[in-house]
DNA sequence: GCCAGTCTGGCAGCAAGCTGCCAGGAGCTC
DNA sequence: GAGCTCCTGGCAGCTTGCTGCCAGACTGGC
């Protein structure tokens, strides 16, 4: 393998210093995955995706962003986010931590960010092939299951709830209204009413569709 | 970056020659992403995680298998599968085709393949840190939204059949068995007498256990 | 105290879902 | 054609789910 096609650097300025330019170069394919907004916040890296968003007609760049709920944390992340996804980026929530970043780009690049440490980010960069085609079709498999912001905002609901969390377990357990009612302990009444409460959250018209929602994000978990 | 620390290869002889020994040396971990099981079927390396298996306690040495639904395509995979699960591995299937096969072990070594070409199949084995964390946690991604192999059969229900589409779509956008009956154009009874037989195919009590199963298996896709 | 707001549970009635039963119809073999 | 199987759809009766309404209970503020 020739000796070129990865490199390792150290700390932003590196990266932007001997990765920036690929940043820029960037035609077809723009794909981020990452936990949070904090990684890729090099100014110039961001400058440089802004600039070939403002250059390219959107119907064949679109920068795709792949979060982890964590993400979404505070309204400032999500009003960067919302800008990031009005601006024609796609932008999706993946249920898994993803601690570790990576930029793939025009599959033909890949930028990995190794953890922090004193002297700055470790980089990786390769355009070796097989290691960008590989991890390019890790990235799609996550995509693929991953869930649009809309809809995950949409349904963002507050499944930290103990209470809506044992809702989905009584009705995910296949019981009847009345045994679920009777197992937590409240009326029949007020276990639809829940019930009732959780179908709205969702947005779904049937138990059915609120299940498939449910299934669909994952809530159980 | 030190160059030893990533390499590629061309053709099976010759990773068995330069990687084999990273098969004998996998300790805890032996992760491997495949779209099915023909790419991995070097004799030798399949021999050297036997051998692992057989000398380890499997309490902390469990190889993990992702695949994709093609790799049960055929009796004899499936009985494959189901022999590697019995001796300890964990099988899961993910819904997306992962074209290009990896392993990853111990979190230390990654092995990725490439493409098929005339002169046999490309391999690229890195021990870089960054690159193997990197897509150590792309897999751990995957892997946790993919199913256990067991639930996946359990439920690997004919849904490429059409009529079983059309009624979950239907039940999915939440119409009333009426309605849905009507747009399909059969009577409430056969409408309703397929959401049953899908319920049981499905294997679940109720409505929203039936969406949730759906959901989580992503059978609207 | 009194008032407002919020939550609960009973009741009642309707809508929706579920299923056993049976009558037809299509396609098949003999 | 007779006999068979498989699928469909109507009917009927039952269960379950859904919701508006109201009464009671609790909380917090004034």
């Amino acid at each position: 393998m020739r000796n070129e096609e990865v490199f390792s650097v150290r700390g932003d300025a590196e990266l932007t210093a001997r990765a920036g330019h690929l940043f820029e170069s960037a035609r077809t394919e723009f794909l981020c995955a990452a936990r949070d907004l904090k990684t890729w916040s090099q100014p110039e890296a961001r400058a440089a995706v802004r600039n070939r968003m403002r250059a390219a007609d959107h119907a064949d760049f679109t920068p795709q962003k792949l979060l982890s709920p964590v993400a979404l944390a505070d309204e400032e992340a999500r009003a960067h986010l919302w800008l990031v996804r009005s601006k024609g980026a796609l932008v999706r929530i993946s249920r898994s931590p993803l601690p570790y970043e990576t930029i793939l780009i025009d599959r033909r690049v890949m930028i990995l960010a190794g953890q922090e440490t004193p002297t700055g980010r470790e980089y990786t960069v390769t355009t070796s092939q097989i290691l960008v085609d590989g991890v390019h079709s890790l990235f799609r498999a996550i995509w693929d299951t991953a869930v649009d912001l809309e809809t995950y905002l949409r349904s963002d609901v507050p499944h930290l709830d103990a209470d809506v969390r044992m809702i989905l377990k009584a009705l995910g357990s296949g019981l009847t209204d009345e045994s679920a009612a009777r197992r937590l302990g409240v009326s029949l009444r007020t276990y639809r009413r829940r019930v009732a409460e959780l179908m709205a959250e969702l947005d779904a018209d049937s138990r059915f569709q609120a299940g498939l929602r449910a299934g669909e994000l994952g809530l159980p978990h």
